[in-house]
DNA sequence: AACTAATTGCAACTCGTTCGCAATAAGTTC
DNA sequence: GAACTTATTGCGAACGAGTTGCAATTAGTT
């Protein structure tokens, strides 16, 4: 129970909606918009409300269980917190977004490294295109 | 006149509040958000509508003369375009952005073309982190 | 079982941005 | 340069994502 622990090891009460927020959160490994996450709640425990959720959603991000994204103009998306630094391949199409780890970002991180103007904290690649799947569709 | 001729290019009239708001983006190398652009121009003209600045920034990007960003969970910034991909630097102290061209990106792209999955259009890099003067700052 | 503070549900609110519409003004034609 | 056409404006109302204050509830403790 990553979630059970983490919440005690904070002073932090464990709780129905945060539960099934969790829940919903690991049940997919896409990235999640909130009302996306509010229906599934709701499709869980109708009685769980909105803003339960986005208190649940800020507290798992203040203690870096989930990572808030805002790859398009939209709303922002969630998704469980991955260890590693990963590129964001954003579908303009369909909206999808999958993930990439390259070397590519090691590279720019070591790079980064060596200026002294500006001390690195985060990385984040956001790349747009087509998917695959977009692009297999346009050629019918 | 690169506003002037690229209005016309594409069937859209010179007007007042499109002079001003492209006066403003092109004052300044920052990122701006909204209501900074706002209030800049209701400087030179307080006649202006806010509706018809974001109207004004709307038409602008669909031109490609400026772009849009969201690199901070707060409101999007613009700025003037520019025509090579290049990397944002986001201070989280101050919230200041710069830009940093490096041939990290370049490789990133070479990767990324490699690959048959997906189809890049745009790689858009950012960094976190703390900027020069906010750490200079710090150890006083 | 009693207790206390964290958490919830609710409703009202904020704030960035968009929209519908009547009035205005830019660019064109004569 | 006057008349004309239609894009664009200003305005205010509306929108949607996200937040907040507060009384009621509930998790974890004793």
């Amino acid at each position: 129970m990553l979630l059970d622990s983490t919440l005690r090891a904070s002073d932090h009460r464990m709780t129905r909606p945060r539960r099934v927020v969790w829940d919903v959160l690991n049940s997919t490994s896409r990235h999640l918009s909130a009302a996306e996450i509010v229906a599934a709640v709701h499709e869980l425990d109708p009685g769980i409300n909105t803003s339960s959720v986005y208190r649940a959603l800020g507290l798992f991000a203040s203690l870096d269980l989930v990572r808030e994204s805002r790859l398009t103009d939209d709303a922002s998306t969630w998704e469980v917190a991955h260890p590693d630094d990963v590129i964001h391949l954003v579908c303009s199409l369909c909206g999808g977004t999958s993930h990439l780890s390259t070397h590519a970002v090691d590279a720019l991180r070591s790079e980064l490294g060596t200026g002294s103007d500006f001390h690195a904290a985060g990385i984040d690649v956001r790349v747009t295109g087509t998917c695959a799947s977009c692009a297999a569709r346009l050629h019918d």
